[in-house]
DNA sequence: TCATTCTGTAATTATTTTTATTACAGTACA
DNA sequence: TGTACTGTAATAAAAATAATTACAGAATGA
C-alpha cells in the first residue's frame, strides 16, 4: 500500500467524530485533506460498506459517524483499505524451473500472512477516540 | 511499500543461502526472480551496504552471504528496503488552516512509527535460515 | 414544482512511482 | 587481451495512483 488511502480514512473518521454527528459534506472533508472530493466520496463510501460512517444524499447531505468513536478499532479501518499485502509481491511470477522460484510465493505468502495479523493485532488496540483524543 | 523489493531482497538471500557460499552472477539470480538484472544489482548494492552480502566483480565474480543465515533476521531485510511508512501517508499537505488538518500528519506519524515497532519487532524472530528451512 | 445542493459513480486524463532497458566504464581472470 | 562479470547512470516503458470532468439521482425548501 504505497497509496494513501489509510491517512485519508482516518483522517474523515477524525473529522467526523470532532464534528459529533453533523453532517458533513465531502467537499468540506476534501477541503481539509486536501484532495479531490470525488476520492473522499469513494472511501467514505467503502467505509460505508464496512458499517463505520452513514451518507446521507441529497441538499444538506453528507455523512457521520455510524458507529462511536470509542467502537472503531483502527483495524477496522486497515481493513477497509487494504489491497495487498504490506511488504508487497513480486508481480512477474518467479521461475518455475528454479527450486526457490517455484515455490518462493507460497512461503512468502505465508510469511506477509503472519506479519499482517501481528499488525492487525497491534492496530486493534487503538480506538478512533483514543486517536482524536490527541487533537484536544 | 508497493513495489517488490522486500519480497526481491528474500528471494536473493534464499538463492544464496541455498548455494552455500558459492559465488551467485546478478544474472542467474534475475532468472529465478524473473526480473531485471539491473534491479538485482542495486539491490545486492544495498544489501552489501548492509552487511548482509558480498559482491566480488570481475570474470567469474558473484555474490554471497556476507554472514550465516543463522544470523541474519528478517527485520534487517525490511530494514534495507524501507523507504516510506507502511500505511502510506498522503502526499498532499492537510489544510494548515483545519484543526485536525493541521496536526493529523504528526499524530499519523507517531501511529505509524509505533506500529512499525511491532512488525519489526516480528520479523527479528525470524532468521533467514527460518525461512530458507521451508524449501528443504 | 423546481432550482439548489448534495451524493454516487463512471469515464477520462494527468501525474507519480515502479520496473525495464540500454549503455558503458571498471574489475578480475585465464 | 578477450571474456564474463559488477556497478551505475540515464532513459524509456509500464503500472499504479490521483485528479478531473461529467452527469444521474436524491433531498430540501423557497
Amino acid at each position: 500500500m504505497n497509496n494513501s488511502r489509510f491517512s485519508i480514512a482516518i483522517h474523515i473518521l477524525t473529522l467526523l467524530h470532532q464534528e459529533k454527528g453533523a453532517l458533513v459534506s465531502s467537499d468540506y472533508l476534501a477541503g481539509s485533506i486536501n484532495i479531490n472530493p470525488v476520492l473522499v466520496r469513494k472511501e467514505l463510501s467503502n467505509l460505508a460498506k464496512a458499517g463505520l460512517v452513514t451518507s446521507k444524499e441529497g441538499k444538506n447531505g453528507g455523512s457521520y459517524l455510524a458507529k462511536a468513536a470509542e467502537k472503531i478499532t483502527l483495524d477496522e479501518v486497515y481493513k477497509v483499505v487494504r489491497q495487498d499485502y504490506l511488504l508487497g509481491q513480486n508481480k512477474n511470477t518467479p521461475n518455475p524451473q528454479c527450486p526457490v522460484g517455484k515455490q518462493i510465493n507460497g512461503h512468502l505468502n505465508t510469511l506477509y500472512d503472519k506479519t499482517e495479523q501481528v499488525l492487525i493485532q497491534s492496530l486493534a488496540t487503538q480506538t478512533l477516540a483514543d486517536f482524536s483524543r490527541l487533537f484536544d
